[in-house]
DNA sequence: ACTTTTGCACTGACCAGTCAGTTCAAAAGG
DNA sequence: CCTTTTGAACTGACTGGTCAGTGCAAAAGT
């Protein structure tokens, strides 16, 4: 039932498919990228299921065989899609992390810099975002498991900052990290995919200070 | 091509057939019903476009004629389901809302027990609150603008709440009040989603109380 | 009382169209 | 030369929507 073509996947196939983010392509590189591309904006817009293959064959500029010759399927297409968008932004969230202990600033700090790191993804990156979130909590999938993987790697960036808060005592060890985590997430992507979809002219500084005076509980109190 | 029945529709069918919300089920309307409850999990598992019309009738336990007696469409039934949703849901928030005022609390404790609000409805429609966070953003649909028109309707619940906190000075004046808004029900919907998703043996008030804790600023310090 | 008619709600086989996936011969490319 | 891409053809399964017909309870007729 599956590939019984000549399965091409070669030995030399490895050698120019650099690991995802190799900077100079190979032809094939570059193809897959190009399909990415096209794939995201579509499945963004539609759903999987109402995208066609033939529609992201189109839109990156390529036959449809060669859409076959690069991913075994248009599922598996699709989760290596979710694999390379969910890395960029836990490596962005970690160097974020990262950038603000260096320098010295509180965990708090890292927080901000991670909800600002968050919000620079989402903005150049506001189809994948939606796509992700689309999916994430659907059951019953062929790419849950892959799905709920890459969440908890990304998750966990947020829960180990927030771990060394307490453990340090900046923050009240009472907090549920796992949940705090969660709503820390969902604060900033659903402030962020409205901002996008409904006032997308406000600028990035503007929602951050937003999302910051309410991580910092500077809500309640009027000064 | 049209009914070449013998024209029906005289004035004692609109008896039987009572406006959506008509309590006393007719026939009729406990059929809608079962249509709306069989779709709402195969869509919110599979997707709008993966849930194919057969299925949501099996489910039902009613012919896929029934289905198109009921709506004329695929879409349309999907389109009718959110709205029904998002009305509960909001008259749930302004309930609480109602009800937290007329208790004598502050409007932080509204917000408080508009959030429990929310998750009481998340509890208790998981599969509903996961299909219209995977449609919200999407663009280009055939109900975008339905979705637009209730969304709104539930946030400028929120919003005037804040919008009272801030005018009576409970609230700082700083605070973006659509912002704010979005990013509490950020908070609240993917805590919630998570928390069914990933561990639904924990109780509603423990999540509550994580919520309250960062919708109040207690985060921070460790008292 | 009883028969007959009406028409609402529902049925399910059916149709025309669509799609993912496959194959392949030939061209491009490096 | 060997890899990659092309593009068109094909298939087998599936889907949204249609429609002629059924069942039945209330209304009309007698």
């Amino acid at each position: 039932m599956t590939a019984h073509r000549t399965v091409p996947v070669t030995i030399r196939a490895m050698e120019s498919s650099n690991a995802p983010g190799g900077a100079g392509g190979g032809r094939r590189e570059a193809t897959r990228q190009k399909l990415y591309e096209a794939a995201v904006t579509l499945i963004a817009e539609q759903g999987f299921s109402a995208t066609t293959v033939d529609e992201i064959a189109e839109r990156a500029g390529v036959a449809k065989g060669t859409v076959y010759y690069n991913f075994a399927s248009k599922s598996v297409l699709f989760e290596e899609l979710l694999r390379h968008g969910v890395g960029l932004l836990t490596a962005s969230l970690r160097d974020a992390a990262d950038r603000s202990a260096e320098g010295g600033g509180s965990r708090v700090d890292a927080l901000d810099a991670m909800i600002r790191a968050g919000l620079v993804f989402i903005d150049r990156y506001p189809s994948f975002t939606q796509l992700y979130v689309a999916e994430l909590w659907r059951t019953n999938r062929a790419w849950q498991s892959t799905l709920m993987v890459v969440r908890q790697e990304a998750v966990a960036v947020v829960e180990k900052v927030l771990r060394e808060g307490v453990e340090e005592g900046e923050l009240s060890d009472e907090i549920d990290i796992g949940l705090t985590a969660s709503a820390l997430v969902g604060m900033v992507l659903v402030a962020a995919l409205d901002w996008k979809a409904f006032q997308p002219e406000r600028s990035l500084d503007d929602v951050h200070a937003a999302l910051s005076r309410l991580l910092q509980g500077r809500v309640g109190g009027n000064r």
